[in-house]
RNA sequence: GGGGCUUUAGCCAAGUGGUAAGGCGUGGGUCUGCAACACCCUGAUCACCGGUUCAAAUCCGGUAGGCCCCU
């Protein structure tokens, strides 16, 4: 088989292009790997790709959601391995393209998911008393006492006996991860320009028309470019105040992503260059075409 | 020209004699089911000069910047 090509990188710096390019000249088809483009409806805000870069290749994992279903990790992890498989039958190549780092570390390496079901929240224990029960089972544990998802999580692990460690450095598959950067304040720059840009294109419009769901989807409660119009929505909010939440939660999480890439995955970067992505785009095909 | 107020980290800001809270941003991280999540770490000797004091961001005087009032 041959590897698998991952396409990961800050928000905002042409993935989208190079994967389809890439695809193009691989005979590849897209899976991809943002957790909010899962999702229909929610085309600005997450940038998307567009109709017309869709036709470009073919992708995968696009639109299969309504924002008011239940989709996470786990769902993830299953749809994209069999999507590998699917794929590689006919012969393709597989291009993964995306943010979510967890979803593709998930998807391609051996992390172990169980189908999810209600858990106990715990409700009755502080975040202290969570930390020592963790700790009756792993006395090494490294879950901070403030992050009480994480503890909740944990414990109900430990304490259904599911299994909780596996040998998550372990690949599944072969994959070349390529990651597209630039300069910190280029970045910072292009993200701010491309908020402008998403509400010069209707953004607010599209949130008009998500907002029956608001109340009852995860997704447009937590997806930035969609969470920050929720007190807008309901609560009198300045548009003004929206935006720059938008682009300051962005930039965020464009850092996050850097440590993500940087430390999960054994990233090639390549620093883009922006004037002429032809460019880019040839000088990392030719380093895939020199590994396989 | 006269009078009053003010000056603390990139920004906001507490502290008014005992050796610099906090928030935001910035930078750095963590990561096994909500991950565009959740969480952690990160900085100053207090405009400048001089004085009082065992001890000053804190009191006194001067200089500079800002704000306001009067003429």
């Amino acid at each position: 088989m041959k590897p698998i090509i991952v396409i990961v990188g800050p928000t905002g710096v042409g993935k989208t292009k190079l994967s389809i390019e890439l695809a193009k000249k691989l005979d590849a088809e897209i899976i991809n790997g943002d957790s909010v483009a899962i999702y229909k409806r929610l085309n600005i805000g997450s940038a998307k790709p567009t109709k017309e870069e869709q036709q470009e290749a073919v992708h995968h994992l696009i639109d299969i959601k309504e924002p008011t279903e239940e989709y996470s990790v786990y769902d993830y992890q299953i749809d994209t391995r069999n999507k590998i498989e699917e794929i590689t039958k006919k012969g393709k190549r597989v291009v993964i393209v995306g943010g979510t780092g967890l979803y593709i570390k998930a998807a391609l390496y051996n992390y172990i998911f169980r189908k999810g079901t209600t858990y106990n929240t715990y409700d009755d224990l502080s975040n202290e008393e969570l930390l020592e029960k963790i700790k009756e089972y792993d006395k090494d544990t490294a879950i901070h006492k403030n992050n009480r998802k994480r503890l909740i999580r944990a414990l109900n692990k430990y304490e259904n006996k599911e299994p909780i460690t596996t040998n998550k450095d372990e690949c599944l598959y072969p994959i070349k991860v390529v990651g597209l950067t630039s300069q910190r304040e280029e970045i910072y720059g292009r993200i701010n320009k491309r908020v402008d840009k998403m509400f010069r294109e209707g953004l607010l419009e599209e949130i008009i028309s998500l907002k029956d769901d608001y109340k009852s989807s995860r997704v447009l409660k937590s997806a930035i470019g969609y969470k920050e119009f929720y007190d807008y929505l309901y609560h009198d909010k300045p548009l003004e105040v929206v935006k720059e939440e938008i682009k300051l939660n962005s930039r965020h999480y464009a850092k996050r992503q850097y440590t993500f890439f940087n430390h999960q995955f054994n990233t090639a970067w390549y620093e883009v260059n922006f004037e002429n992505f032809e460019e880019t785009i040839n000088k990392i095909y030719q380093d895939i075409k020199k590994e396989a």
